[in-house]
DNA sequence: GCCTGCGGGTGTT
DNA sequence: AACACCCGCAGGC
């Protein structure tokens, strides 16, 4: 699989998943994207088990366009914690929205698993107002894959790693009451940690998580047109490519092993329609697939020469041991231009927040962002122009829709970069024996 | 229990 | 007509 041409490319992106006939003289099939955002078109093989299975990293819930043909799916945004708590260095809560309505009903009593206040459901409202659709067809050989729409919140667990933290937490439900039977036996001593709570547990790995040196939070001042929320927690890295865990056997497998070898040279386009540039940015940046490319590497809080480094990480509960025989791929076009810093367009954006009526998401304004000071241990893009590029360090940035934004956010902290590399010392910390 | 896809149905624009 | 969204159902894990 080699990156296309620019021409082969814009052919194969003149498409509508609504056209009556789509491409089949596709010569290149694209990587398939975990993350996909902004207007992007993919076309996969009919061979790629993720793409069969439709799925994505946001949290996408069915929705029924009547129309057997095209499926479609709605974002449902992230949860986050009510209180705007914070762990250590920031890290913020951003769990995965429950797919099922009553799970997700279900879920928003529960509480923060950091705080124990109440959670809150962002919604996504980043295609004009409702949440991001993505559409999938199948033809011929190929799936078609088209989004609609710019998720305007952070990022939320994986379906693995929300996957994984259920299993982890049943796990360790069952463990805690083997372990409370066999307490008096002088052999089975608990791990420091394994009689608290699940939660605990987790956020005591969390916090154990040293950041890296270069580890800075970074305030990138843009519209959500051109954010990147939160980082990107690429299959590989995020799912725990390079360590090894019991708890990857808790995890159900998101596809084949066959693409890893292909992982950090990432050469999938990113399409784009480009049709739906806001002028605001189009100042900024020459086209659009400069912005979409730097979107990308911003969202991907990388450098695209250092694909294999690590990943910074929103917080994520279980960001560790995946079973990584996913092919998923966060694959990016490998020439990127250094980001220009758009800071011009930061402030032109109208607020997302508050909510319009999302579902449960009582509070019209969540969260009170416009306290935050970022620390000074941030550097804005500013200062540091080349962003996350030259960096193989974890961290975590988040865009600014704009001053006035309820998301000014103080996540531009939240995520502190977990990556393989700590896997295994949450393996270690990991009561799971 | 939850995810996923399907499809009937309703309300809005 | 297009779209968002609610609901229930069924199959699967």
């Amino acid at each position: 699989m080699e990156p296309e041409n620019a021409d082969s490319a814009d052919k194969e992106l003149s498409w509508d998943i609504n056209d009556m006939k789509l491409p089949q003289n596709v010569k290149k099939t694209d990587w398939f994207q975990e993350w996909p955002d902004a207007y992007e078109k993919h076309i996969y093989s009919s061979d790629d088990r993720n793409a069969q299975r439709h799925l994505s990293s946001w949290a996408m819930r069915n929705t029924n366009n009547h129309n057997s043909r095209i499926l479609k799916k709605s974002c449902l945004g992230v949860v986050v914690c009510g209180r705007d708590c914070s762990v250590a260095e920031g890290r913020k809560v951003y769990l995965r929205p429950a797919i099922c309505d009553k799970a997700r009903q279900k879920q928003q009593r529960k509480r923060c698993p950091n705080c124990d206040g109440p959670l809150k459901l962002i919604p996504c409202r980043g295609h004009g107002g409702f949440p991001v659709t993505n559409f999938w067809r199948h033809d011929g050989r190929f799936i078609f894959f088209q989004s609609k729409g710019e998720h305007d919140h952070p990022k939320p667990e994986t379906k693995l790693e929300a996957e994984a933290r259920r299993a982890v937490k049943k796990t360790h439900s069952a463990s805690s009451s083997v372990s409370s039977k066999l307490k008096q036996s002088p052999d089975i001593k608990p791990l420091p940690g394994e009689t608290q709570s699940w939660e605990s547990l987790t956020w005591s790995f969390q916090e154990a998580v040293q950041l890296p040196p270069s580890y800075s939070g970074h305030v990138i001042g843009y519209t959500p047109q051109q954010k990147a929320w939160n980082d990107g927690s690429s299959f590989p890295e995020s799912y725990g490519l390079g360590g090894t865990s019991e708890l990857a056997n808790l995890t159900p497998t998101l596809g084949p092993p066959q693409l890893y070898d292909k992982w950090d040279l990432s050469h999938s386009r990113v399409s784009s329609s480009g049709d739906l540039l806001q002028p605001s940015i189009s100042g900024v940046f020459s086209d659009y697939s400069d912005l979409q490319t730097w979107n990308k590497n911003v969202a991907l809080g990388r450098s695209p020469l250092n694909d294999n480094s690590c990943p910074s990480y929103p917080f994520p509960l279980a960001s560790w041991p995946y079973d990584f025989s996913s092919s998923q791929s966060s694959s990016e076009p490998f020439h990127q231009p250094v980001p220009v810093e758009p800071a011009a367009a930061k402030s032109s954006y109208p607020p997302i927040w508050p909510n319009q009526g999302g579902e449960l998401y009582e509070e019209k304004v969540p969260v009170d962002f416009n306290s935050y000071h970022p620390p000074t241990t941030c550097h804005s893009p500013q200062e540091d122009p080349v962003l996350l590029t030259h960096t193989s360090q974890p961290y975590h940035q988040y865009a600014l829709p704009g001053k006035s934004n309820k998301w000014d956010f103080d996540e531009e902290m939240g995520c502190l970069g977990l990556d393989h590399c700590n896997n295994e010392m949450l393996l270690n910390l990991c009561p799971l024996r």
